[in-house]
DNA sequence: AGATATTTGTTCGTATGTATT
DNA sequence: TAATACATACGAACAAATATC
């Protein structure tokens, strides 16, 4: 493993443009210098940035538009602050369920229906463990098996009901997050947490619908003797007869998506 | 048309929970609460929030904390501020290309592919055109043709092939806004602009290669009379045969994504 | 066209919270 | 415990943008 790197001082560079006025959207252009100069100097998860004063020193600003600027970053969850000596602003990873949050708010005023989901799902999720199937992991099936368990067993209330709906769903989040194709492995897991926050808000899995549970566990049970057998076409036939019995299902059921979901993307 | 709602004042509710002191992170607090308060509401795009002084005063929070709650929401895309009177922050529908760099953000540390982005390409285009071409109007029909009208000659110039692959991606582009599917519609305009910026950043289409866009555009042609016809399994067909054409030889010349690409998320 | 009022945008000084030593 | 180094928060003054008269 590489060291941190630890950036004393930015050039200003770019900033030069900055200082004819003190016109409107400061904050947003330095965000973008910083951003820019991050990239360029190749910066990774775990550098740190140049500390507030020397930034406002760098830049020529003030100390809230560098903060305004900082705050944009971390916004986007590429960075984040810490207190106290040896603190700053640290370079993250963008975490998936950040990026989920930011792109559900996309959808914030467009109406998205079951329908469209499953959509994705029918056509995404049937390749996803077709790719699997080959390179699966005995940890990784392990990792299924015990999630699938949670669930095995008949609900005794409503409240169980919804709790095994939730479990379902990550046991699909879980098979996304083993994706080694980024985009496939995030879409996919995007499409299940969407579905996870649909069952929150909107109750539509509260009467018993024990048809969908069992017939649920026995694809799964099926998927996960096919990726066992490192079986690619199976798995995916598996997968596709699950995905389309559950959008049958759930189109019985209609539903919109609420404005209500997802505001994860402030909570720390 | 309704009218745009303006609120005057914002209930204080949550935010009495912040009295206790001076503590880490009241921004994204407060921009919580906004966000809870704007969606509880149910104010849409066009209706403006109560202003600065105003939330500072029914916060309890200095002026700067209310900006960088209000510089979150900005970059989050669901709001938009302006000066002078009448002026304040105003909600707005997220805007797709706003989506789109958040996005990318999530994939700047992440190794993405060629592969990976043809992969989900070859999944979900053939169904995006199979869902347009029972419902394809004659307006959008002719906006596709007008698009492939600026590649169907030879280019003459590398820069000329470059503008030509550009608008090529468009074409896809175009047709993913057609979709009255918002999540497939995203995602596949998503993966075109990746590999635009890809274009642009790494410039592997250098080397001219007219049997991609001799072939493409034959492909393309199909796909419009198709579409015309109103036949949703040819179009899903030619879609198809396309994609993987096209990702052969993209793949001929393999690419990495870089970390250069899209800072789009602070242009205004 | 120009003056004025309104509202956001920026700066600076100061004080407080927090984590390390 | 105290000192130190850092981010975080506040408030007042000023600058810039923009609508209205």
């Amino acid at each position: 493993m590489k060291s941190p790197v630890i950036i004393r001082s930015i050039d200003p560079q770019r900033s030069q443009g900055l200082g004819l006025g003190r016109g409107r959207g400061r904050s947003l252009a330095v965000a973008g210098i910083i951003k820019d100069w991050i990239i360029k100097h190749g910066l990774s998860p775990g550098d740190r940035l140049p500390q507030e004063h020397q930034l406002i020193a760098d830049l020529a600003v003030s100390k809230g538009t560098v903060r305004e600027a900082l705050k944009v970053l971390e916004t986007q969850g590429l960075i984040r602050t810490r207190t106290g000596p040896g603190g700053g602003a640290f370079i993250t990873e963008v975490r998936e369920d950040h990026a989920s949050a930011l792109l559900a708010n996309y959808l914030l005023f467009r109406d998205v229906s079951i329908a469209d989901i499953y959509e994705l799902r029918i056509s995404l999720e049937p390749q996803l463990v077709a790719d699997l199937a080959p390179r699966i992991t005995t940890e990784q099936v392990e990792e299924l098996r015990t999630r699938m368990s949670s669930y095995t067993a008949p609900p005794a209330t409503i409240e169980e009901e919804r709790e095994q709906r939730r479990a379902e769903l990550e046991f699909h989040e879980t098979l996304a997050g083993f994706s080694d194709n980024p985009l496939l492995g995030f879409v996919c897991g995007f499409l299940a947490r969407l579905l996870k926050e649909l069952t929150i808000c909107k109750r539509i899995y509260d009467q018993p619908n024990p048809e969908l549970r069992e017939r649920g566990v026995s694809y799964q049970e099926q998927l996960i003797e096919a990726l066992c057998a490192r079986d690619a076409e199976t798995a995916r036939a598996v997968m596709q007869a699950h995905m389309r019995a559950a959008q049958r299902m759930m189109l019985a059921q209609e539903a919109q998506l609420t404005k209500g979901f997802l505001s994860t993307s402030e909570r720390q």
